[in-house]
DNA sequence: GCTATAGATGCAAAGTGTTTGCAACTGAAA
DNA sequence: TTTCAGTTGCAAACACTTTGCATCTATAGC
């Protein structure tokens, strides 16, 4: 199964770090990797609180910062003023609903030239990554 | 002067909806129209309360809300909590400094393939907007 | 110019999302 | 079992933004 992979290999990511794996941050990884949105830590929480319901906010915040420098997630922009994750951290674009505030990953084949797009650096600058992000308004607000 | 003629531009965008041009708001757009960067509320805020010493940030809160409707400037994203607002509305592309967290324009034709790129709708999605942003490190930061 | 009024302003308070200090606790290695 | 770096939960502090409300002001009509 694709999700078992996928959480196996956060948690193996997360382990080789020599840290310490807590039952919060185990449910956490569960939680994050049986998803293939992009959820506010609040719907993080959220989820992660009918498990756990002793779990706090701040243990939220404080391993979803640790799983992001790790590089088991990725942090979205969003206009909203909450932060997003997502748990899907290879190259990917995205769409953001002007309407609904939705954020949804673009399908393979939807963003035609984005191969041959490439930054050329001018000086000292250097590019880590090029990500694209289309607005406009999604099937369910266009209908 | 071009700085003019952008100031101008926008001072008459704003008169044609019929709203009273105060002198908050003249002065705001004068602080808008002589800037190429993305400042955030905090330094708007700052550049206004030195001609108007009175003035208060939920004017300038509301003031940018009221001109970002209209279309005189666009709010960019950006991974600081603090939102930024960008006085050129043209189509443009991003840099974004993970060291520094500083956000500029990307100067014309530091994007190759740029002009190919073009968002492939399936089903009711409609595109309004592409915007590309760059992360890496600025020439500061490489330095 | 004077008046009426939609819209703008400033203040204080409330809201929302996030971070921090701290004492208690826990997983993993010795 | 002991040890300790790292984690947790709580409460309080923070940073940024929005809201309610009474007052004020730019503009249009007289």
């Amino acid at each position: 199964m694709e999700q078992i992979s996928h959480l196996e290999r956060m948690e193996r990511a997360y382990l080789s770090e020599g840290l310490p794996m807590t039952t919060q941050r185990r449910a956490l990884i569960e939680v994050l990797a049986s998803r293939k949105d992009h959820p506010t830590v609040d719907e993080i929480f959220s989820k992660l609180s009918r498990r756990i319901p002793e779990v706090s906010r701040t243990t939220v915040y404080r391993s979803l910062e640790m799983f992001t420098e790790l590089g088991l997630i990725k942090r979205v922009e969003h206009p909203d003023a909450a932060a997003r994750f997502d748990p899907n951290v290879s190259e990917h674009h995205h769409f953001l609903c002007t309407n609904c505030g939705g954020l949804s990953d673009l399908p393979a084949g939807a963003l035609r030239g984005v191969r041959r797009l490439a930054y050329v650096g001018k000086g000292k600058h250097t590019a880590e990554e090029i990500s694209v992000l289309v607005r406009g308004s999604c099937d369910d607000c266009s209908a």
